[in-house]
DNA sequence: GAGCGTTGACTTGTATGGAAGTATGTAAGT
DNA sequence: ACTTACATACTTCCATACAAGTCAACGCTC
């Protein structure tokens, strides 16, 4: 009970609640891919590594469980979960409906204070260096909060974070061959959209944005078949 | 460690792991008002009432607190939850967004089939007795279901779940006032249309059928003011 | 050598005791 | 009468011990 700092180099407040942090730390870790698919999670293991007792390990494992990043197997282990592919889809799908409904929304009142607001963050993230991947995904989820935000649902953004965690880890492990650049574009069309009140093009314009994880899901099913669940085909999701 | 049935007749069974089943069993009781906002459940007590000890106690009180249920304040007590009204509007804004995109898929395709188990499921909801609420909200939960799976997305469905709980709460307790033939001439609408191939009439008819809920929410708000947790008035969501 | 049963070292699930913090009621002091 | 300090009975949180299931390796039998 000396140390509370992981082999990661994440140290945990001892005045705070333990299995919160915990929490934290390992979902980032496995969203980051620092805990790739299949990595078996020990609970002594991990209570000895952060210096605590099993039972926050084992609590902070119930959390992740519920958000379908661990799978925990009774007397067998507990496991980081292979990516499941339908779960992605289906997701993705719930966040295109969600914010597709909230861009409309925006576009319809044309908020210039948004839009000003909003074109800030865009000059941010092209200021993001090529080989900074992650800082780039913390500018995008700040951009879609930002959103979510402006049509008064904040709370829907919440939902809305179990899913993103799932798609973020597809993303984390393809990030070479991600196309930041036509992110931002996409970005700013939609901004433009939303300023010109011009709707349906606005809703359009984050349809597509929300479209691009599934050029790079195919590809990665090919080059990670071990990191996915069920390796059944699932060509498209129409 | 004898009984292990509940004072309201849940009995758990020995041989699965006792956690999950509490939380389903707490989780049910707090969505029918059985457990109403604000109610205390002590860990101690609770683990002598089902006859276990406090730790499965409570590792449901975790998973209740990530379903928004519960609210744990340490060293201080675990409460029921009271609704939060915003969080009841946008998790509803959130379910006719994702629904009212379901509907469009499943109305440019417009299966044959499908049209005749929903009538079906209309049929039954019709035979429901006018002081059964309960059985019509399964009804109810299976026919947005269906819809959810004929589309694809039984995995969108699931996430919904966190969601529709909360709706259920604000439902279950004002089950009273509860147009059920008005929902049921909704119902048949959005199959009308589906069958039909309207795709913008279905979505009008689903996107009104879930607006349903803004109508008894302010009244609600005004009968049972001790069961939301801000009182602040939010007039509506646009 | 092949098949089978057993043992033992794992795993997670549950029970229980103690540590730290919070609310409450009581008694002393003003 | 009112405030303040303290003792006591709670609460959740964490640590530890035990129970029960799983799996692999070993040794025995055939």
């Amino acid at each position: 009970m000396l140390s509370l700092v992981g082999i990661d180099g994440w140290a945990l407040d001892q005045l705070k609640a333990v299995s919160p942090q915990l929490r934290l730390v390992l979902r980032s870790r496995i969203i980051r891919n620092d805990l790739p698919p299949m990595s078996r999670l020990s609970e002594p293991e991990l209570a000895k590594e952060y210096g605590v007792s099993r039972q926050p390990v084992r609590e902070a494992f119930i959390t992740l469980m519920n958000e379908g990043l661990v799978e925990v197997r009774p007397q067998r282990g507990t496991y980081v979960k292979r990516i499941d592919y339908e779960a992605v889809l289906n997701g993705r799908f719930v966040r295109e409906a969600v914010e597709a409904d909230i861009v409309r929304k925006l576009a319809k009142r044309g908020d210039s204070a948004l839009v000003k607001d909003l074109r800030s963050q865009i000059a941010q993230q092209k200021n993001v260096p090529e080989d900074a991947p992650e800082e780039f995904m913390a500018q995008d989820e700040r951009f879609h909060q930002t959103l979510a935000n402006a049509a008064g649902f904040c709370k829907a953004w919440d939902y809305l974070g179990g899913i993103k965690a799932q798609m973020d880890r597809v993303r984390f492990i393809t990030f070479e061959e991600f196309p930041i650049s036509k992110l931002i574009e996409q970005h700013e069309a939609i901004v433009d959209f939303i300023e010109q009140k011009a709707v349906p093009q606005a809703e359009a314009a984050i349809r597509a944005h929300l479209r691009e994880i599934l050029n790079s899901l195919p590809r990665m099913q090919e080059l990670y078949p071990n990191y996915f669940e069920n390796l059944r085909d699932i060509p498209n999701e129409d």
